[in-house]
DNA sequence: CACCCACTAGTTTTT
DNA sequence: CTAGTGGGTG
């Protein structure tokens, strides 16, 4: 059987057009995928075409997706078809992420030709805005009072010379002529950006356009190109729409020679243009070869016709002047489309008219059951923020109907953190008359109160003697961060309760992230009478200060973004890429208005210079906005407004019949059933794993709700040398000669790393104590490293319904048998203990990953016990047999199932000694007879 | 189509 | 307070 037909055996909904898009493989392809045109299908299918066709092994795809959720679903589908065919290739090897991951992947590969450092650190979106915080006076400074001339607060310029540094490096700017314009703005501000990226690579950090910048230029750098290049022989790229420059000169370098290089976008959905964005990309592909096949995917497998009907009508209504590849999206011609109303709108007299009509809709489609579910039905706005969403919300409120709106920026409107704010706040003595003139006064005042409505007594005392420990500093410090503060306060009510809370808890998650960002960017560790000061003015005064005014997300689950069993308010941002039986598309009155500033400052400087005028962007950006949401509906599109639509909305909204008075008889008559949603499979470390059966409480709160550790030297131990000794095994690997004096230098190196990822210091004689331990290691093992194959091999297994990784490093004895080893930092223990056979259970599974890859049976499995002198203590040899691997197996699937069952109840309790006092939930633990935990330290919480 | 001026709203988000 | 809109003029 060919391939063709193999994947047509597993997909057997392919059209033509889809199948000439999978089986065109070699040369540049461009292929224009309308929406709902079978997009992520066409990319999974083709991937599985190259993979049987035996055109590439899966390392040598790249595949590159907008998001980490679409690299995710991408791989599990290709995974899922790829067994169902019984493809025997290793397909977790494919390049799948976001093109910032996969950049990310070859700087770790390549680093010593870069200039970043081992450990280095990547910004995201709010540590960037710290770090321009921390290193302001560097960076800008300002003349009569304004910052570049234009802004004239602190927080605002940081906030406005952001997107000019990142636009700088994506529009691959050359730096000179910005300075050598002549104009004032621009040469202040290549200052700027030179001062900024020297205090970021004196730090060691880089933000996500540096990322690429850096990757860029590895790639001009034509040895280790060749390098790269010489494993990547087809390339995909995914929502092509969404690239911005320096990302098209990325894909295109890694394409050449061959150019087996396959985009995949729709120019009509481009809405990313104030993230640096382009849709000249796609609609330039073409030209940069002179043998590019072109494919229109335009047939819909999602809406009713009558939709498609609308927004096809919506999107030619304006003269796009060649910036838009002409086509028509299709309705399936074999499906069969009731006669009802599937485009209708909602003219309420005001807000809160329309509101009412909204949900008395919403209603009447749950009660006559033409939804199954409320998650059937998206309100998709251009903002979720209060001001464009309250009215819907509030509305539904009233009707007892669930909403769900993570985005909506409304973190801190949360009672759990905005108690938790109030008990900071009095601690640290930020409240009265200082308060004055603070922005967030209205804030901390209403927390404050809040928090005597609720105080217990012991609460009261706890914050009573922590107010008097402050006061009373002087010339001394406490053995506290200020996230310890955190952790005591969990041991109390109403906090404690809130931890049974699962959204609460996430919410107190994204806290102590929140606690730790602030002691690592304003560098604090411990509360001393020096800082203290210093803390209460910058913690509230500048910190909390900008978060609040800004305002952040609650927790989402990544893994179910969509719960069932609410109603969905989302941004239409949010909403690409779904779909929904029932899409309310509101904000219909509202202008729309297009970032320009940061393009007409900078563009003239990017080599490729300006594309559309400025009034195309604004006109073409707003039809593709409201595109994208009109084409997210399945059954229903309903418009919504509480004023006249802007005029450009007529072309969809002439003629529409309005609710209440459509014909609700034949739309009475339906039932839209929804799709379930795609939910990945979940992944779990064995080290995770390792931490459940240690205590599930602990696993609970550091791997499920994600908090920040504050008190973890154990961890950073451990690490420290496990690193370390992955360092030894990469010099050896990489045959490079070294001494003792580098491996201290390594495990400094590893040391600051783990530090600036916010794990708590060791202290001096415990960083000796694992100095030794490597260097021992060192000195005993020559015959093992001279065996040392490969290190960090990559021991995933993908079961029926969940995913679990882990890493290992590879020997091969003199006759060519294969061996394990893995090394364990804590002390040894006995034979027939507990702990030696969960890592038993451990290496038997890491030998059967290895035998099904490689094909040959794993001849010796070692653990190596670090804290050992002498080598004949330390290495421990064990064998498995075939029974021992089923064990393993059904062990692991029972502990997954355990954790998916959610069960976190503590029925054996640890170690208290060596596990709950290096545990941040000790206090919280024995406040909650989950442990019998007595210490002085305890007793004075 | 470029420029000016008065008026008005205040966004969207990935790594 | 900044910057985008949109009407008006030349």
């Amino acid at each position: 059987m060919n391939a063709l037909e193999e994947i047509k055996g597993v997909i057997p909904s392919l059209n033509e057009d889809q199948i000439e898009a999978i089986t065109t493989t070699d040369g540049p392809v461009l292929i224009i995928a309308g929406p709902g045109t079978g997009k992520t299908l066409t990319l999974v299918a083709r991937t599985l075409y190259l993979l049987v066709s035996g055109k590439a092994q899966p390392e040598e795809i790249m595949l590159t997706t907008f998001t980490e959720k679409a690299a995710y679903e991408l791989r599990d589908r290709v995974s899922q078809l790829a067994r169902k065919i019984n493809y025997q290739g290793q397909v977790h090897l494919l390049k799948m992420g976001t093109i910032h991951s996969l950049c990310n992947e070859y700087i770790m590969k390549f680093l010593s030709y870069t200039i970043l450092q081992k450990g280095y650190s990547v910004l995201d979106e709010l540590t960037q805005v710290f770090f321009v915080y921390e290193n302001f006076d560097e960076i800008i400074t300002p003349r009569d009072g304004k910052f570049l001339g234009r802004w004239s607060n602190k927080w605002n310029a940081i906030k406005e010379i952001i997107p000019y540094l990142n636009k700088i490096i994506e529009e691959i700017i050359d730096i000179s002529q910005l300075e050598n314009s002549g104009d004032e703005f621009l040469g202040v501000l290549s200052a700027c950006y030179k001062a900024y990226c020297k205090k970021l690579f004196e730090s060691n950090r880089v933000d996500f356009s540096h990322l690429q910048k850096i990757f860029y230029e590895l790639l001009n750098n034509n040895e280790i190109y060749q390098k790269i290049k010489s494993k990547i022989r087809y390339i995909m790229v995914d929502e092509y729409q969404d690239t911005n420059y320096i990302q098209e000169q990325i894909i295109l370098k890694l394409a050449t020679p061959e150019n087996n290089v396959c985009v995949v976008g729709d120019e009509d959905q481009s809405l990313y243009r104030f993230r640096g964005a382009t849709v000249r990309n796609i609609l330039e592909f073409p030209k940069h070869f002179n043998n590019c096949k072109q494919i229109k995917l335009t047939v819909n497998y999602r809406s009713h016709k009558k939709i498609i009907e609308r927004y096809n009508k919506f999107i030619t209504s304006i003269n796009w002047d060649g910036f838009r590849y002409p086509k028509e999206i299709k309705p399936d011609s074999n499906a069969i489309f009731p006669e009802y109303p599937a485009v209708f709108c909602i003219w309420g007299k005001n807000e809160e008219d329309e509101a009412k009509r909204v949900v008395q809709l919403i209603k009447f489609l749950k009660s006559e059951k033409i939804i199954e579910d409320w998650s059937d039905v998206a309100i998709l706005l251009k903002s979720v923020k209060p001001e464009h969403s309250s009215h819907y919300i509030q509305t539904l409120k009233e009707n007892n109907i669930p909403y769900f709106s993570p985005r909506a920026k409304v973190y801190f409107e949360n009672i759990e953190v905005k108690l938790l704010l109030a008990c900071y706040s009095i601690i640290f003595g930020f409240y009265g008359d200082i308060l004055k003139n603070s922005s967030i006064r209205e804030y901390i005042e209403e927390a404050i109160k809040l928090l005597g409505e609720v105080i217990s007594s012991t609460l009261k005392d706890y914050i009573k003697r922590k107010v008097q420990q402050i006061e009373k500093l002087k010339e001394d410090s406490l053995d506290l961060t200020i996230l310890d503060y955190f952790y005591q306060l969990l041991a109390y009510q109403p906090f404690s309760s809130f931890l049974n809370d699962k959204n609460k808890a996430y919410n107190l998650s994204i806290f102590s992230k929140l606690i730790s960002v602030f002691q690592y960017y304003y560098n604090i560790s411990v509360v001393t009478s020096k800082n203290k000061e210093f803390i209460k003015y910058h913690l509230f005064g500048s910190f909390f200060n900008f978060l609040i005014q800004a305002g952040i997300d609650e927790y989402e689950d990544p893994y179910n973004p969509i719960p069932k069993g609410f109603v969905q308010i989302m941004t239409i941002h949010q909403a690409k890429g779904l779909e929904f039986p029932v899409v309310i598309v509101g904000s219909l009155h509202k202008r729309f208005a297009v970032q320009k500033q940061v393009d007409r400052d900078l563009l003239p400087f990017s080599k490729r210079g300006t594309f559309e005028t400025e009034r195309q962007m604004t006109e073409f950006d707003r039809l593709r906005h409201y595109y994208v949401a009109f084409s997210r509906a399945q059954k229903l599109l309903v418009l919504t407004t509480p004023e006249k639509p802007q005029d450009w909305f007529s072309p969809i909204w002439e003629e529409l019949g309005q609710y209440p008075y459509v014909e609700k008889e034949t739309l009475k008559a339906q039932k839209f059933n929804s799709k379930p949603q795609f939910i990945p499979k979940k992944s779990y470390s064995l080290s995770q794993i390792n931490v459940y059966q240690t205590c599930p409480q602990q696993y609970l709160f550091y791997k499920e709700y994600d908090f920040q550790p504050s008190r973890s030297a154990q961890v950073l131990f451990g690490s420290l040398v496990h690193h370390t000794i992955e360092d030894i095994h990469r010099a050896v690997l990489d045959k490079k000669d070294f001494t003792t004096s580098d491996i201290e230098n390594w495990l400094e190196q590893n040391y600051k790393a783990l530090l600036l990822s916010g794990l708590r210091p060791i202290s001096q004689t415990q960083k000796e104590v694992a100095l030794k331990q490597v260097i021992n290691y060192f000195k005993q093992n020559q015959d093992i490293l001279e065996r040392i194959s490969e290190t960090e091999v990559d021991v995933s297994v993908e079961k029926e319904d969940y995913i679990i990784t882990g890493k290992i490093d590879l020997l091969t004895s003199k006759d060519g048998k294969f061996e394990i080893l893995d090394f364990k930092t804590p002390p040894k223990q006995e034979n027939n203990s507990e702990l030696i056979d969960r890592y038993f259970k451990q290496l038997c599974l890491y030998g059967y990953i290895l035998k099904e890859r490689y094909g040959k049976p794993v001849e010796k499995m070692y653990i190596y016990w670090t804290s050992e002198e002498r080598r004949k203590d330390a290495l421990m040899e064990m064998r498995y047999s075939e029974k021992d691997v089923e064990e393993a197996g059904r062990y692991f699937d029972e502990v997954v199932r355990k954790i998916k069952e959610e069960n976190f109840k503590v029925s054996i309790p640890p170690d208290t000694e060596k596990v709950c006092r290096e545990c941040d939930f000790r206090f919280y633990c024995s406040q909650n007879g989950i442990i019998k935990f007595k210490t002085k330290e305890l007793e004075e919480v």
